[in-house]
DNA sequence: ACGCGCGTTCTAA
DNA sequence: TTAGAACGCGCGT
């Protein structure tokens, strides 16, 4: 298991990738994506996992990270990029089934990927979407996403238009709901 | 501001 | 392993 960081200029956050690189396939299997708010905190997560950083002597492993790096470099300077839809489109493969074992959030997944840069939705509209009244429980599916941006939980508001809550915290001016605010007006969306 | 609803996770048998 | 209590990026009143 290894990581690979980056920032891209613009967010006001630092992005952590944690991965496994198949020699054979040439392909990279991408488990979580976590943001920061210090490169500091980087490094503990790392050591506590006891992630190796990117092996940067394997040209083929550095080639698809940088191409990841530069689908959010793009996003986040204005050029709306459908992450979901581009980083299938490189020799990356999503480890999303781990995470969402359930049926149930599985269904929240499904209808989340869904959602294109500059759109938001509700967790009520989901709800209606997947046959279900259990609101909550879709912010505890949106909360247990492994990859936020790529599977964009961020697009994800209150039916009153309140922002609502975002990676564990859901009190007004937390860095984590700052930050949802911010990564929406990046994409443009009306809030 | 309070009660509710319901999938998931925690906890104690 | 299993019931049941507790917990939540929410909703309606």
């Amino acid at each position: 298991m290894s990581y690979y960081h980056f920032k891209p200029p613009g967010l006001q956050a630092h992005i952590f990738l944690k991965y496994d690189y198949q020699n054979s396939t040439k392909t990279i299997l991408l488990h979580e994506l976590i943001m920061f708010k210090d490169k500091n905190e980087i490094v503990k997560i790392s050591k506590v996992k006891e992630l190796k950083p990117t092996d940067t002597s394997n040209m083929a492993e550095q080639e698809i990270l940088e191409k990841i790096e530069r689908l959010f470099v793009d996003h986040f300077s204005g050029k709306l990029v459908d992450l979901f839809a581009e980083i299938q489109k490189l020799n990356v493969e999503l480890d999303v089934k781990s995470k969402y074992k359930s049926e149930f959030a599985y269904n929240v997944l499904e209808f989340l990927i869904k959602v294109k840069p500059g759109e938001t939705t509700s967790y009520y509209e989901i709800g209606s979407q997947i046959g279900s009244k259990a609101y909550r429980a879709i912010g505890n599916a949106c909360r247990s996403n492994p990859i936020p941006l790529i599977v964009p939980c961020h697009r994800v508001l209150k039916r009153n238009g309140e922002i609502g809550g975002f990676m564990g915290k859901n009190s007004d001016n937390e860095w984590e709901t700052n930050l949802k605010k911010e990564i929406l007006m990046l994409e443009k969306a009306k809030l």
